[in-house]
DNA sequence: AATTTGCGCAAGCAAATGCTTGCGCAAATA
DNA sequence: TATTTGCGCAAGCATTTGCTTGCGCAAATT
């Protein structure tokens, strides 16, 4: 068992991302979170399903119950990677700013060139 | 034209975050992406169109060349998904560290009970 | 003990995904 | 001008995905 799922695969899914929304303050059965859905419990069983298989959810079964846990650490390994562009991204929007600013002060007058500010973003 | 992709679903493909992974620091015309996979270019140039349908990529044509530039501020989306639930996901840290604490000061000795110690995380 | 409730299993199916190969065009090179 | 190069378009195909319905079991309720 415990195949071992794409993280990525599994949040693709907006139905997915939305059980995980649920769940993610308190613990819900199946069948509660099913009722969500315009889907039938069976859909939502399976989604339910990966989101275990990969990490994202943890099965607490209680009597004929099964209450299922959000399990952020999972997460870690989406977060890593959107992360490591922050930086990258935040640079560009600096270049644009400067660019934009260029721009600005070259329409306004021709005179007191402002250039290289903004860089607090 | 511009048929509004999912960001979720467009980094759900491996093949289609090392794209992102490789443009994300210079420009690569589609062939030059295309090397450095053992998959045919057309199956490439398919992943590069669903990265611009959804606006992680840019396409700026020169001649007849089509260099690929990363645009993360589509992956703001993402991280704001996940970034929400960081939060959430320290706390839960914190309870696993508090509970350890009880543990262990409960296994060294009944005496001496430290009770919710261990806050800085 | 009989019924209801929660939920998994499995089969069946339409649609989406990921890939391939072959064709053709327009830009670059010879 | 003839050939090469970069790349899109389109058809075809095997898997995968997401969903449904029906069955059945075991825990809870009556």
């Amino acid at each position: 068992m415990e195949i071992r799922r794409d993280v990525f695969q599994a949040i693709a899914d907006p139905t997915r991302r939305e059980i995980i929304d649920l769940v993610a303050h308190k613990s819900l059965n199946l069948n509660s979170i099913a009722e969500n859905f315009d889907v039938s419990r069976q859909a939502i069983s399976l989604h339910i399903k990966i989101l275990t298989e990969c990490g994202l959810l943890v099965i607490r079964q209680q009597g004929r119950e099964r209450y299922c846990e959000a399990q952020f650490k999972k997460l870690h390994e989406v977060s890593e990677w959107v992360e490591k562009y922050r930086v990258l991204w935040n640079k560009r929007l600096d270049k644009m700013d400067g660019l934009l600013n260029e721009l600005q002060a070259g329409n306004k007058k021709r005179n007191k060139k402002q250039h290289g500010l903004n860089k607090n973003r």
